[in-house]
DNA sequence: TAGATTGTTAATCGATTAACAATC
DNA sequence: TAGATTGTTAATCGATTAACAATC
């Protein structure tokens, strides 16, 4: 199953969104390809491109309606599909998703955490009930459920999620740092990877010191040369 | 500053870092790139390619050296840099940060803490003290601090991130769910936008969704036909 | 109508893949 | 030496940008 559209272009789309929300909040009515272009940083072109890649949201000669097109890009993320999800692993991260995340403002619905700590388990947070890990078959067997939020700790996360897709669960919102399904399955996984993403950002310190410290030494060599 | 190495190739070396650490744990010495290639689901062409652009790392007719590549990787990605941090905003994310992810293993020293509860200054967690806000700009001043990691709420990132830049950070990672910085800065900032990545799996959920939908109706046809 | 800006086609640019000579 | 696999050059493919006719 080969998607239509560049992952690249779904991947701006949230990019889009916030700024189209922000242009909202301070009462812009219309915006321009351009306009929208010189927020995000991306060309009018590649923003016509994308967005015609999904459909005609705009007006000749006026723009985009900043409140619709805002409404189009979430039915095209699919906040409207009412998605289900449970989380598992309620320690220090997923605690902190459940509590201060807000799941339903991307249209999703979470349903019920899962741990195996016997303290937590009967307690609700953020009115989201945290069941026993041990309840999980049972529970998706009488529940549908599109996504399993994975926030265990890195040594069990092959072997939880390997379980839930036992249980019928075909798409993943990843934290555990570590990669879950093999590259071949065809089972969804969205990672959010933080040592990845670290390490990313290190690179390009390191990369930054570098060039100046290069550039430094080249001016120096210019004023003693001159 | 026009980096030299793709963007793409930079973020795929963690992924082969990964691979490369659980290959060393299970014993193996030697790695192709054909086999790390089928075990991160890329290429063999692109691996070579990718490391080509930072150095010759392989010996002909052998491969690769689990250990010795893991670890020139890790030099390539700055983890010897000693990279020194600080986090601002000690809420449920930036507490589990602090508590739960190992910014030691991937070089970076986290430092301090800030935060303006005054329940929470004075603490430690996790050994890192916690100060309160007020103090950052005398504390940048007499510490050499190379990245904020960005875990306030949404409404203050703007405002806190560009205090920051004051104080002389210019390097963010940021939690926020917000874009801080104009795209035409020259501050480093590497987002972990947990609701930009969410919509993302919420498309492709969706568009699954809508291909099964597809299929199943097609087959249908095809059974009442025959 | 004239001006603006879209959606889309064509041109360019960059990234991925394939091929192969070099060499362990 | 023969076999394997790299690093790199060339070919392909896809993504971004530019251009422009359509049209509000």
């Amino acid at each position: 199953m080969r998607s239509l559209v560049s992952e690249n272009a779904v991947r701006r789309l949230p990019k889009y969104l916030r700024a189209l929300k922000h242009l909202e909040e301070s009462g812009a009515v219309r915006v321009s390809s351009a306009e929208l272009g010189k927020l995000v940083g991306m060309t009018p072109s590649q923003i016509r491109q994308d967005l015609s890649s999904f459909g005609e949201f705009g007006i000749q000669g006026y723009g985009y309606n900043v409140t619709d097109l805002s409404q189009q890009i979430e039915i095209i993320m699919g906040t409207d599909r009412g998605h289900r999800a449970i989380l598992v692993g309620c320690g220090g991260l997923g605690r902190s998703l459940i509590q201060n995340f807000s799941f339903e403002e991307q249209g999703v619905q979470l349903v019920a955490a899962f741990d195996m700590c016997e303290d937590l388990i009967g307690t609700k947070m953020n009115g989201v009930p945290v069941y026993s890990a041990k309840t999980l078959p049972e529970f998706l067997s009488c529940h549908e459920i599109d996504m399993a939020v994975l926030a265990v700790p890195k040594r069990s996360a092959k072997s939880v999620a390997n379980q839930l897709i036992e249980y019928g669960i075909r798409a993943f919102w990843n934290f555990t740092n570590e990669d879950v399904i093999s590259p071949y399955s065809d089972i969804l996984v969205e990672n959010v990877h933080f040592s990845d993403s670290l390490l990313s950002l290190s690179y390009y310190m390191a990369e930054k010191t570098d060039y100046e410290t290069r550039m430094l030494h080249r001016m120096n060599k210019i004023a003693v040369v001159s």
